[in-house]
DNA sequence: GTCGCTGCAAAATATTTGCAACCCG
DNA sequence: CGGGTTGCAAATATTTTGCAGCGAC
């Protein structure tokens, strides 16, 4: 069992998550860290969240862009997707504790949680297309 | 407006898919479609399930371990993935339609649907585990 | 013949890892 | 000091893309 040491990089990652509603990558984890502390390392952030992640002080977001987003919200929640611009949001539903407990029935399998992403587009994007469309209509 | 042309690699590919009920990813299909088509190039197999995806005739099942997985079904469904493992499995559970609507009250945004994935440990996994515990308890 | 599709290779992206130096306890 | 942590760079891993030639219609 290993004992964590404490370091300024690993707290500051998780200051800057904490600042933050949306949901970061590790890049731009990186290139904000990095106003505080010009040398760190790419590697160091990735190897961070990482840990953070297994340690279940933030979690990782998989939301199907071929990239991981992180969390500092660690309350079981829900996520929403933007299919216009990527944005990554919070849902605010609360998770249904009923849904682990209907799939353990159904299941031969160990069901230790569930995470959805609902999938549409977000106000912002919502409104620029209906911009577009009333445009076109005007002509 | 693009019109499709007809060939062996993309229905091969699709055909393959059908095949399986595990929901493998590009490298698989690359290396199985291989057998019969040697030729074919990894390129082909992304540009096509990128294609068959977009269509609709096949779907992408993102689960968090870095890498898309491809599922000839196209029926909206739950997943499980094993954490031991990393298996994905279909989740013989219906969807909740109402998960839908219940966002859309109160989401100020567009919801057009949602993707649950549940984690845990598969059959297999947890008959392993309690094979290792058997034997510790043994000693 | 036109234009979509392919194989190949190179490029682009995203993430991990080896290593010597460094710093916390 | 001992060993966890870091910066840097190189290595991996995954996916995309440019291009010339081939094949469907």
């Amino acid at each position: 069992m290993k004992t964590l040491k404490y370091s300024r990089q690993r707290e500051s990652i998780k200051e800057f998550l904490a600042t933050r509603k949306d949901h970061p990558t590790a890049d731009t984890v990186y290139v904000n860290i990095r106003q505080l502390y010009p040398n760190i390392s790419l590697g160091t952030v990735y190897r961070n969240l990482s840990l953070l992640a297994s340690l279940g002080e933030i979690c990782k977001v998989s939301c199907g862009d071929g990239v991981e987003h992180f969390d500092s919200n660690t309350e079981p929640h829900y996520h929403f997707i933007c299919r216009e611009c990527g944005c990554v949001q919070d849902m605010p539903l609360d998770p249904l504790n009923d849904l682990d407990r209907m799939a353990s029935d159904r299941f031969e399998g160990t069901i230790e949680g569930h995470t959805t992403l609902f999938f549409g587009t977000c106000r912002n994007c919502t409104e620029k297309v209906q911009k577009t469309l009333d445009k076109r209509e005007a002509m």
